[in-house]
DNA sequence: CTTGAGTCTCCCCTAAGGGGAGGCCGTAAC
DNA sequence: GTTACGGCCTCCCCTTAGGGGAGACTCAAG
């Protein structure tokens, strides 16, 4: 009366591989309706088809083999049924939500690369002469060597977040260059906040400027000033304190790129 | 000089697990400073730390050890770089877009299981009279077993989607009980829509009705069918055809459910 | 000298099957 | 009669990113 299928018909009818419809049986989740003794050939009933489908359901909503086991025990039973649905709900809540913080600092760090490979790609590396804007900055006044600014970043990161708009710079107020006891200022342009701590909100003045954008490790700046002043000389100006680096490009948020790809650009406003 | 760190060491200070260290040593993507020829203790420089953080970030970010690998490879190439982040960022998206499908899959069965137990909960299984709504339903009219209905439900769901908004319904239009080459019609209850190949569209009448709630498999239908009619009798009204019967909870989308507990209402115009 | 903490390698385990080897069975073609 | 083919079986290894633990060795302190 009751026809049975073998493993194969079986596999057509319910879209379950053989080597699924083997693992279900090992699993206890689809268990042949008949297995031949001698040969260990599997036999299934027509009406395992349907549990079959539960199965595929279930798995597609993400349920473990385990779970469905579990789920499949109480058949007709729905007490718990539910709560299962619920939390098997949150969890994907859950891996969403987690997963668009990953896009999100996906599409950050990618549009960032971009940006500075767009900057690589239209920078002269000439010496300008140009009007600068004014610039809100929150800046953190520093004493040591100038490559301890990166705590000061974090600092003003910390604290301004989502209000950073502008590549972090760094405010030179000695009028030479100094290894050891150099005084500067970490800074980074903002929309706004107030003084905080030892972070100090202002503008930085708008002026005609004389800037070069260095290209390479932070060692070898020295180079790109040396220029920039033998310029400013022999033009006639005077250049005003203090000096300013843009950090255009340098280790980015996971790769510490190649340094010799580093961009600065290096203003010195002049009159 | 430079001094080296114990693995132990270097874990606490990479936040990586003995386990994972070794594992990266391993996979080659982290490899100590120095491995001792006598003993085999890994010993890392401090610097290493760097790259340390580098394949937290880029776990964190959903690449597998291998991608890891492919992208420090180049470490300051930054050719391919942006592909692999674009290519993970859309994975990730793809996989979000998954995850809110099934998502919305599991809201939709709980809300629809949590309906019917609260149906459950407050149906009386008396008859009752009662004045019904006109209800406006897309209909397909067949002839065969009442078991065939199934396929009608199906035929009315694909073309009306999204425009359903109440449980399947069967009209009887015999006026008595047949088994085999009975005449009804499967229908649900839309918003709207028009005719669509043999599926109609119309209102079914309100009025007056004497009904039901029966409780348990459909093959047993038949005695709240008898009983209902008795009370019909008995009071008499005259029943106006066609009967209807409301598939307020059968089987469910994933499970069968139990049948002892599906609840159907036998509806009756009178007059 | 001993002890405890740190480290090593080696082996097994995870979830949900996939891939393939080698063997058994029945049928159809030659 | 035989051979080829197709379907089925079991058994074993493979995948990720490490976790758990056993047994052995090393290092520093008491």
């Amino acid at each position: 009366m009751r026809k049975l299928l073998s493993i194969g018909d079986f596999s057509k009818a319910s879209q379950l591989t053989l080597k699924t419809l083997r693992f279900y049986h090992e699993k206890g989740i689809l268990v042949p309706e008949r297995v031949e003794a001698g040969t260990g050939y599997r036999f299934y009933s027509a009406s395992q088809i349907e549990r079959a489908n539960v199965i595929r359901q279930l798995r597609d909503l993400g349920f473990s083999v385990r779970e469905i086991q579990d789920l499949l025990q109480f058949a007709g039973d729905e007490h718990d049924i539910v709560a299962e649905l619920e939390s098997k709900h949150a969890e994907v809540k859950r891996r969403v939500a987690d997963d668009r913080r990953t896009q999100q600092r996906l599409a950050t760090i990618i549009t960032q690369v971009k940006e500075e490979r767009a900057l690589m790609a239209d920078t002269t590396f000439e010496i300008e002469e140009k009007d600068i804007e004014p610039v809100l900055v929150a800046a953190k006044r520093m004493r040591g060597k100038y490559s301890d600014c990166g705590q000061g970043f974090k600092a003003i990161g910390k604290r301004f977040g989502f209000k950073i708009n502008g590549k972090p710079m760094l405010l030179c107020h000695d009028g030479e260059y100094k290894e050891d006891d150099a005084d500067f200022s970490a800074c980074m342009p903002v929309s706004g906040g107030a003084n905080h701590d030892d972070i100090e909100v202002y503008e930085l003045p708008a002026g005609k400027a004389v800037t070069l954008v260095h290209k390479g490790p932070y060692d070898t700046l020295r180079v790109s000033y040396e220029k920039l002043l033998a310029h400013i000389a022999s033009e006639g100006y005077s250049a005003k304190s203090p000096s300013r680096e843009v950090y255009l490009k340098g280790p980015g948020m996971i790769f510490q790129g190649n340094p010799n790809n580093y961009l600065t650009e290096i203003q010195f406003l002049v009159e």
